[in-house]
DNA sequence: AAAACCATCAGT
DNA sequence: CTGATGGTTTTC
């Protein structure tokens, strides 16, 4: 017999079923491998999970075909992911869907690899868990190759996830070089079918160790894991987008806390997710003193843009005075238009918060109260601070930018990288390089000057995370100065502090401190419902762990592409509880869609410690 | 989408 | 009590 999970989305259905093995697929069905089953009158894929000899269940139907004999659902692997998705209240297969890609046939027919021998790095292989807030001056990728070798060299697996494929393939010719050729496989989903599959089972086959990929690589089946390895995991690309929602970060934490294997959390910022494991005494600190922090990042200087007699503007005076006396390519960090801003206190600027549970303000109507976006309280406005009761909207109108600077500096080469058009690199000394956020290409031999433009439009974003993930832009670009170079920033001085003392360190505690006052993620777990109106409502009170809290409902801001129109108003239901009850908490949230889906019922869209809400 | 399950009821 | 019937539930 055999025990297979099969792949069918249904909640209740989320437990391996037991099949007979016919005598003549005996040798063909072992753990791991891919089948086809019939299960309630329809042939469905499935993956053997276990051999046994007996079974609690009588009438067992056989095995209808064997796929292919490749055990690609290792039993780490597998493990990993039913805590995966116990984590996130979803299903096992949902993380499967993620975790295992599409059989090729051609690419498991191919031939295997020739073993390879890796070069000694000359460092000890990594121990222990680690937070690692890089330097501009270090050089992160050939570290994080030579320990990835180290750990190779002693016949270990290594998983590396950086946030998008233009950085694996960065990373990958830094690898190449210091594991030499063959010495690691990429694993993104900009790969051909063919090639990510040829990659995968050179992981699952022990032929390679090295991984090197994007989000699915977490789950990369390398064989006696002994490094995992996040880059920049602020990053929002670190988040699936499909159920339930896991998030590279936490599937690598897992699985190093499963396996015993070194973790690394790398990058130039620190998430507050990372200075919890640091607070917690679960991941060691390497960070630097203010010192050397001085000494690598480049010197930052702040305007406000406010020049003599006149109202603020956007490119102020110093700044064209900094671009002029450049010798060297700059960068002009812009912010990305079109975010929703958070409404705030029109005299001094102070957020506007609930009054209630400090969520965030929304005004659906100029001169309405404004409503909370967590528990949907509302009532008029006044501000905490200085007892204002004006709101503003931050707003900014449509700029030309580039066609701006491209007039005010004729002899710079005016280039821009965002959108669906990104440059790889900058290498012509008169380029003057106009980048949104996340898509700043380095230039060869660094920057001379690093612009930041419009900090208080990145700051007004309406997010949880808008200090944190402002700073980590912001430190990304400023990273790409050359060692000698300078940085300005055109925004308030006072909310600069750690940006000009080039500390991302300080912010990231502060950031963590605020999180624990209100209770939010990773001090407190918290869980968002979204759902049709009269199903959430009655949820309100519903005891979901001794300590959980319940926000809302309230309605859901905008579902992009969501149900058919004119179906009933979606709301959403916020539940915040303390750590030590998140396992309760998502085990209660998984029985509601385990009866739901047994009563044939749409499943909520269900997000536990969702990176914004 | 088939099979198993279950309640109901006519006919003994 | 049995067997036929039809709707519901389960899904190995």
């Amino acid at each position: 017999m055999a025990r297979v999970v099969v792949d069918v989305p249904l909640a209740h259905l989320d437990r391996p079923f037991d099949y007979l093995v016919p005598p003549e697929l005996d040798e063909q069905v072992v753990p791991g491998c891919r089948v086809k089953v019939r299960f309630a009158g329809r042939r469905v894929a499935g993956y053997v999970v276990e051999r046994v000899a007996t079974s609690a269940h009588d009438k067992l139907a056989p095995i209808a075909t064997v796929v292919s004999s490749e055990p690609v659902l290792r039993s780490e692997v597998l493990a990993l992911a039913r805590e995966v998705a116990d984590r996130y209240a979803g299903s096992l297969v949902d993380v499967l869907r993620l975790a295992v890609p599409p059989r090729h046939a051609r690419g498991e027919k191919a031939p295997r690899p020739e073993a390879v021998e890796i070069p000694d790095p000359q460092v000890a292989p990594p121990q222990g868990r680690t937070v690692w807030t890089a330097l501009p001056t270090d050089d992160v990728a050939r570290e994080v190759a030579g320990l990835a070798a180290a750990t190779a060299r002693e016949g270990r697996g290594v998983v590396v996830c950086l946030p998008d494929h233009r950085d694996v393939q960065r990373w990958s010719a830094t690898f190449a070089e210091v594991l030499g050729p063959g010495g690691h496989v990429e694993l993104t989903a900009a790969l051909s079918a063919e090639r990510r599959y040829r990659n995968f089972l050179a992981a699952a086959r022990g032929d390679r160790l090295v991984v090197l990929g994007t989000r699915a690589a977490a789950y990369a089946p390398v064989h006696d894991l002994g490094l995992v390895v996040v880059v920049d995991d602020g990053d929002d690309a670190h988040a699936e987008p499909h159920a339930p929602y896991p998030h590279t970060r936490e599937v690598l934490l897992l699985r190093s806390a499963r396996t015993g294997a070194a973790a690394l959390l790398v990058g130039h910022a620190r998430s507050v997710e990372a200075q919890s494991l640091v607070e917690s005494g679960w991941a060691r600190d390497r960070s630097d003193d203010s010192e050397h922090r001085r000494a690598a990042w480049p010197r930052v200087e702040v305007t406000d843009g406010s020049e003599a007699g006149t109202a603020p503007v956007r490119l102020p005076q110093r700044v064209v005075r900094l671009v002029r006396d450049a010798d060297g390519p700059v960068l002009v960090q812009v912010p990305r238009r079109g975010y929703r801003s958070a409404l705030a206190c029109q005299r001094c600027r102070t957020p506007a918060r609930c009054r209630v549970c400090e969520g965030p303000l929304a005004q659906h109507r100029g001169g309405a109260d404004p409503v909370c976006r967590w528990c949907g309280h509302s009532e008029p406005w006044q501000c905490l601070h200085c007892s204002g009761t004006v709101l503003r909207a931050p707003v900014v109108g449509h700029v030309r930018t580039a066609e701006e600077f491209a007039r005010t500096f004729t002899d710079r080469e005016v280039v821009t990288s965002g959108g669906d058009t990104v440059l790889d690199t900058v290498d012509d000394p008169r380029s003057l390089v106009l980048a949104t956020p996340g898509a700043e290409p380095p230039a060869t031999g660094g920057y001379a000057l690093v612009v930041l433009l419009d900090t208080w439009l990145t700051l007004s974003r309406d997010d949880v995370r808008v200090v944190e993930e402002s700073h980590r832009r912001w430190f990304n670009a400023l990273a790409l100065a050359r060692p000698d170079g300078r940085a300005i920033a055109v925004g308030e001085a006072a909310l600069l502090q750690g940006l000009v003392r080039t500390d991302p360190v300080g912010v990231a505690i502060r950031e963590l401190a605020d999180r624990t006052a209100t209770h939010l993620p990773p001090s407190g777990r918290l869980a968002t419902i979204d759902g049709p109106a009269a199903e959430i409502e009655p949820l309100v009170t519903q005891p979901w762990t001794p300590h959980t809290e319940v926000l809302g409902p309230v309605p859901v801001p905008v579902l992009s592409g969501g149900g058919p129109p004119g179906e009933a108003s979606t709301v959403r239901l916020v539940l915040r509880a303390p750590r030590s009850e998140g396992a309760q908490l998502a085990a209660a949230l998984r029985r509601h869609q385990i009866e739901r889906s047994a009563a044939k019922l749409a499943p909520w869209r269900i997000r536990v410690d969702p990176p914004t809400f």
